[in-house]
DNA sequence: CCGTATTTGTCCGTATGTATG
DNA sequence: ACATACATACGGACAAATACG
């Protein structure tokens, strides 16, 4: 008798199972933007029937990960430069918000953990650790948004960060700009434990703009 | 012969159609917050088969107008005090995001565009015909958001709307808030005029803070 | 341009799980 | 607590549209 996993237990649904699973091969690559996905093939590799699978198809469609055809199928969304760039708009006014209820709402044990986070990225930036610093940079602003309190600001920073993840990847960024993200990191907790609405939504503004220009720097490059 | 709607032409597919009248049926009130939806009934009622409610019903619920509860069925979601809060507080977010833009781009037409629509709102605030208030201030700001150029605040601008109309519905303002609300308006238009980005930001923010605390005290009263 | 193959769109039957008397 | 009624979950078959030779 196998022990079931919580997952299992709690929610299943063969759905939410599929979709899930799409999501993770989508994020992970194995599904590249603009490729298209076939129903009755996918269904097949993950043992299930159509159903599920376009049942799931519809939550992605939703979520802005695929995108229909009528009779023609569905295809991985793929995210225009000016589209990533909306999104970094309204990622800054978001973590804006996030910094300005951090600055007010804040736990000591909470500004702990971001102590700790942050000596940790300044670690993997000593060992030129570019992956463990982009998890960690990642982690960073998702508990950021976690802790603001605001849950819709959190589900919806975390839907636009999956779009944004669509974005021709280059996201990694080159290690000679870990040093200046790092600071910044830095200096967003510093004005937070300052119980500083105003700089704390300011900087974690500016941190976000600075990551939006270099991310169109890096795609001009790219294109060129 | 029948002509066909230009809607059939280009895109149709049962699941679409199918979302889009029970969101109909869900903003016109016509299923209340909270009430199950019976897939099989639904599907009767619409003349189309179970397959395409269901797949109605993921977009839906990822779209944050439905709750699925696993084998038990699909119910409209109420939203709680708390959540509408923090809604608020995003859109107050998202609106100064779009009062900064507009204030560097907005064209003339644009701009004459929102002086008649302020004019028509301060007629019908004489009139004291909150209908058409109502009416002409979700268009208001639907429209500013749209002309902030910015495609994916509005998408999401919108989704949150859709979702802030499942609060209770005391949206309608009593007529005694409608002139304060209505001179903000002319302040904002104002303000986008100079081509102030930082007075336009503001003005907008905390156009949507004071309606979010008319919100709140509203709710109050209706709860004692 | 037509016919065939493949894929998506729709429908319905069955099994499983839930609510109720 | 048990049995019955009912709704959902899933699978599979048929129909329609598209892609290809």
């Amino acid at each position: 008798m196998t022990t079931p996993t919580i997952a299992q237990l709690q929610s299943s649904s063969l759905t939410h199972v599929v979709q899930q699973e799409i999501e993770r091969a989508i994020l992970a690559g194995d599904f590249a933007p603009g490729s298209k996905l076939n129903e009755a093939a996918l269904a097949m590799s993950l043992g299930v029937s159509r159903g599920p699978v376009r049942e799931a198809f519809r939550s992605l469609e939703e979520a802005g990960l695929l995108r229909t055809e009528k009779n023609r199928g569905v295809f991985v969304r793929a995210i225009p430069l000016d589209e990533a760039i909306e999104i970094y708009d309204l990622r800054a006014v978001m973590e804006e918000l996030a910094g300005r209820l951090l600055a007010q709402n804040i736990t000591a044990a909470q500004l702990q953990e971001l102590h700790t986070t942050v000596a940790q990225m300044d670690k993997a930036v000593l060992e030129k650790d570019l992956n463990t610093y982009h998890q960690l940079n990642v982690f960073f602003h998702e508990r950021l948004m976690e802790m603001s309190g605001n849950k819709k600001l959190l589900s919806l920073y975390k839907k636009l960060i999956r779009e944004l993840s669509l974005f021709r990847r280059a996201n990694i960024g080159q290690a000679d700009v870990l040093p200046l993200s790092a600071i910044e990191h830095q200096n967003i907790v510093k004005v937070i434990e300052k119980r500083d609405p105003i700089a704390a939504a300011k900087a974690l503004f500016d941190h976000v703009q600075e990551s939006k220009e270099r991310t169109i720097l890096r795609h001009q490059s790219s294109q060129s």
